[in-house]
DNA sequence: ATTAATTTTTAGGCTTGTCTAAATAATTGA
DNA sequence: TCAATTATTTAGACAAGCCTAAAAATTAAT
């Protein structure tokens, strides 16, 4: 049974690995998750011990398959939670992660599967995410950014790449959801911004906020 | 904020302050616990710098009022994660308590009465054991048990002293559950067991079920 | 290809929450 | 009442998980 300390390690490391795609190094993890280089080594060599991490002195670190199995559990019933927190107890999309960091570390083997039932068997999470099954498969995440679509077309949002609170309330202030249909009106070259209709409301939004908005293209 | 070592400790007082109310001792906390009576010692000191018991060497300890209110809390957070387990996911009555145990060290201002709102506030747990309101106020359970019950009189089962899993099973397997009506046939003076009727089955229930069932008279 | 800068690891320390063993206080019972 | 028993506290140790400071390895720059 891993600690929580563990869990966030092996979650980390996940997510760093899926954005980069290279071994990943100490100072990384350290940043990630704001503490000192000196003590992810420590736990690297833990989580090495229990073959959940490959581990080369000064090489960096990989998750091993059972490692990678583990993240994306946690994965798992961490977005489960993000949907049963948004649906069913009404919260805003840019308040449920921290609360869904504590859930997520709730020990059982049954919940998660009776708490995915319950809701329904969702494939998303709220900021759009995709939720990997029981045995661990995800869907891969088109990169397509509101940025890369053309003058004239349209398209849908179906997540957001920066899932800060800043960055979600924002877009609620702007009113952006999943699902909205936004239409590029024009761009502006100098600074890259794209002028959208929204709801037949044309905003300006900025080269920042574009390219951190997966879109599905109409 | 309070550690999870610390939640506990509170709430065992708590509990052994409400079954015999007298000052409680180092060692019925250990015992409840399953810890060393040393252990208790430095932990009770702790809680006693922070004002949340009041403790004399040798003399046992009680909770402050703020003490009171953290263990309502808490007993409010555990039953009303069981109604969520037992209500919406479907668990058996006497499998909710682990994951209560652990639900119940969700650190948020908001989860517990979004969650009561969620569940269109429950009054009872699965066990029929009272619901504290916010303000941390709870109903006093009336100690009727069955075994009080007269020849030929009617009840209805409201609630269980004893919630291990193994009496939780045994009145499953009775087909007995909160709501369930039951009148009393006869009684037996050598073991003080009793036959009842429930559902126009009757049964043999001794002493040791009678007497850990709450029930209203009808 | 060396030196300088950066990254990573090692060594040692601290806090929390537990333990065992020993010392002390309180209670029981003869 | 006072000796024996039991309960409680103290003292010292240990694991987990973090830290700082220093040493060692790697990488970058001239």
């Amino acid at each position: 049974m891993l600690s929580q300390a563990e869990e966030n390690y092996i979650k980390a490391i996940f997510s760093i690995e899926l954005s980069s795609n290279k071994t990943v190094s100490t100072t990384l993890i350290a940043k990630r998750l704001k503490m000192k280089a000196s003590s992810v080594t420590d736990m690297i060599k833990k989580l090495a011990d229990k073959d959940l991490v490959n581990y080369e002195k000064y090489k960096g670190v990989s998750l091993t398959s059972e490692g990678k199995q583990i993240a994306l559990k946690i994965v798992r019933k961490h977005r489960l939670w993000e949907v049963f927190l948004m649906d069913k107890l009404d919260y805003k999309w840019d308040e449920v992660h921290d609360l869904a960091e504590q859930l997520e570390h709730i020990k059982s083997n049954t919940l998660i599967d009776k708490l995915d039932t319950f809701l329904e068997f969702p494939t998303h999470d709220p900021h759009g995410d995709p939720i990997p099954d029981k045995e661990g498969n995800i869907e891969q995440h088109k990169n397509v950014m509101l940025s890369s679509i053309e003058i004239n077309n349209s398209c849908t949002v179906i997540g957001v790449k920066d899932s800060s609170t800043a960055f979600l309330k924002f877009l609620d202030s702007a009113n952006i959801q999943l699902g909205s249909v936004l239409k590029v009106i024009s761009k502006e070259d100098f600074d890259n911004s794209v002028i959208i209709e929204n709801k037949s409301i044309s905003k300006s939004i900025s080269n920042q906020i574009s390219k951190n908005l997966f879109v599905n293209k109409l």
